[in-house]
DNA sequence: ATTATAATGATAATCATTATCAATAAGGAT
DNA sequence: ATCCTTATTGATAATGATTATCATTATAAT
């Protein structure tokens, strides 16, 4: 997969498996430029997409029509708030192999489960 | 919500609804070119996001970076082939409300819940 | 140290979707 | 039925996230 090391792919795979913000690849380029000012935003996009392909990510569509990377692979759900737009890690778990979709003829691989609505903070301000 | 009658909007709502095959807006685009050879593909965009906004229909995220639309408003899963790129409904039922995810502390409005892998199609084939 | 080539940085290209705006048409008032 | 207001359309430009291109740089094997 990875044939060679690169500084910037350990920055950008260091930055995203140290949050748990579900962050934009635009949020993660300009965390990288403080520590590498000459990184450019394209290889913070290459890298990202070849740690999703390496499934050492993993991306959480949101609909605000950006990519969310997670570098947390385990099966979890995310819930996103509607109102500040941010992604959460889901505590609960979701067994896909109880949901009885094989039954019906297909081979499931994997599953995305994303909840929307509000957040905690978002909810008590109204 | 909508303050005038169009020929327009009856077609794209009568064609999405008419399939369950969660096309594109640029399929149905050229589905409603067929009826109305005028139509613009602005109109058509349009009239989704409007549709969408109305709870008429919504939008299921696929990863191929196109937006695909679901005239079933109801709760229900989908099946994204990863071969063909076909999305399927599946019939199993998925009770939101039994995944404990409120106890977190989130108000739970919707929940998109898309399983990937290969269609029965896709798998006999290999 | 040499060398082959993977990976980068800069930037152009792509492509789905949205915004703009003049022209058209729905539908209530006359 | 005609007039009038303005919602909606059609055509197209703009947007914005992501990807492709390509000359340059840097990894790591020889």
């Amino acid at each position: 997969m990875f044939q060679r090391y690169s500084r910037q792919r350990e920055v950008v795979y260091g930055i995203l498996s140290a949050t748990d913000t579900h962050p934009t690849a635009e949020w993660i380029y300009f965390e990288a430029k403080k520590v590498l000012p000459n990184i450019s935003l394209a290889t913070v996009y290459r890298n990202l997409r070849e740690l999703v392909a390496a499934d050492m990510a993993k991306v959480v569509l949101t609909k605000d029509a950006k990519e969310h990377f997670d570098a947390d692979v385990s099966q979890h759900c995310h819930f996103v708030c509607e109102s500040c737009g941010k992604v959460f890690d889901v505590k609960t778990k979701f067994d896909q192999s109880a949901q009885g979709v094989e039954e019906e003829g297909f081979v499931v691989e994997k599953c995305d489960v994303v909840f929307f609505g509000k957040c905690n903070n978002c909810s008590e301000i109204h």
